[in-house]
DNA sequence: GTTGACTCTCACGTAACGGCAGGCAGGAGC
DNA sequence: GCTCCTGCCTGCCGTTACGTGAGAGTCAAC
């Protein structure tokens, strides 16, 4: 019934520091000591404990947990609910980096040149209004821009090499199927959508059908990409859209 | 073409002391100084600002961005794929908590006690195979633990009693229809779903329709939910379970 | 020539601990 | 009774990425 401080860090996954912290701070204080001194934490303490992690685990600070557990007329439902706002604002950023992640992954395969404001607009900082004319000036397209780009957008040589080796391949395959008259939901053709994710996959990202069927749009959607695969073929953007929606479908 | 530390602060979004900061540890000293000491930035540096808060917002340590962004060698498309993983790792953790918060606000609704397992789960510090069995008894039913899951449980008082006649109001004319002979699809008992809806958008959180598929396939799912609605009426929980998916599917 | 806004360099403060040092405490084995 | 080992104690400094002044110099305008 009564635990050392090595005992409770154990159960409950934390280190002695941090209990020896939360006893500092008044934050859980062992109901009693041995007369050596020794912290003694009993039943209610290791609750108390639960409570702590709980509210951490959900972002608290400790000062803000001391307070939420100390004071018996809170409102834990209101907190539960702030609490529950921030998580779902902290996703759709997360869910927004993912997404421009990726983007700048299929950017920099093709070795399209991201404008400044692609690269900014995954943290929203900027008042646009305010300075979108000076930064286009700021930003621009220099020499020195564009040299710091390139630079950024190059592989590991070897990699590169069979990375670019193997799309070349691919390409070829799926523009000679095109050329022959094969439907886009052909299973010849899907079975080369599945390829391109694979491809992704093992380069780049795991590539879910969904990410796929996501890029598959911004491939039709943003007018470089659209431009990077009508320059290894007429249609071949649209072509593959459809490939892939039909293969994601198909394997669903 | 040249800036001082306040309109690089202003426009990059960032304070004079972070620009001080990253000058200090060199990961941003600015091209050249005023004879007076000022510090003064050029587009080469605001280019590497740019780069500097696009790997911060990544959430690279400063010191692994100054490697990044020094080390000509290393490959960016590494660096991608790296973080990818992170946040992809990141927002699964988050989307399971946002689940766990949605849970325990539903428990919380309906005055449903969860298990310290249940509060625990979320984040999975413990190494069940081994506490298991103690953490029954440590963390039992006992009296206190009951006592502090009631108040922790409690609503501000004016609200909970609104929350409460709503709630009722809603469940004597869903009884009501389903008593009636209403298919669980029609339009009057998918209304009743879209009010349960936006009961729970008014009171706790903003509820999707996907959120609340999900709380309704938990409401099945969860016995002790379906205990919660049987007990209203029987057959309610199955009832209402198509009511809302039934009114999902049409909304969509 | 003076005001007010801006800048400079120390330099300490913050959150939530990590990780030592130096020194007791307690049980096992001899 | 002595030693050994492990665990516990209390300081106290270190960490990250800055915040927040203090005190002093600088710049452009009125």
């Amino acid at each position: 019934m009564a635990y050392t401080v090595g005992q409770v860090a154990k159960v409950a996954g934390v280190t002695v520091r941090t209990l020896h912290h939360y006893d500092e701070i008044g934050l859980l204080s062992p109901s009693g000591r041995t007369s050596a001194g020794y912290r003694r934490y009993d039943d209610a303490d290791l609750q108390r404990l639960q409570l702590v992690l709980y509210y951490r685990e959900l972002g608290f600070p400790l000062e803000e947990i001391t307070a939420i557990i100390d004071d018996p007329a809170a409102d834990p439902a209101a907190h539960l609910r702030r609490q529950h706002e921030l998580l779902t604002v902290r996703l759709k950023r997360l869910q927004e980096m993912v997404t421009a992640i990726e983007f700048a992954m299929e950017a920099s395969k093709m070795n399209i040149q991201l404008t400044p404001e692609e690269r900014f607009e995954v943290f929203g900082d900027f008042s646009p209004e305010e300075h979108e004319a000076e930064a286009e000036q700021r930003w621009g397209d220099t020499d020195a821009y564009r040299e710091s780009n390139r630079r950024a957008s190059r592989y590991g040589k070897d990699d590169w090499l069979r990375i670019k080796a193997e799309n070349e391949d691919w390409g070829r395959r799926i523009v000679a199927l095109m050329a022959s008259g094969a439907s886009a939901d052909s299973p010849e053709v899907m079975e080369l959508a599945e390829e391109h994710r694979q491809l992704i996959s093992r380069w780049f990202y795991e590539c879910s059908y969904e990410m796929q069927t996501g890029l598959a749009d911004m491939y039709l959607a943003d007018e470089r990409f659209t431009a990077y695969y009508e320059n290894i073929a007429v249609g071949l953007a649209a072509y593959l859209h459809e490939a892939i929606h039909a293969n994601a479908i198909s394997r669903a």
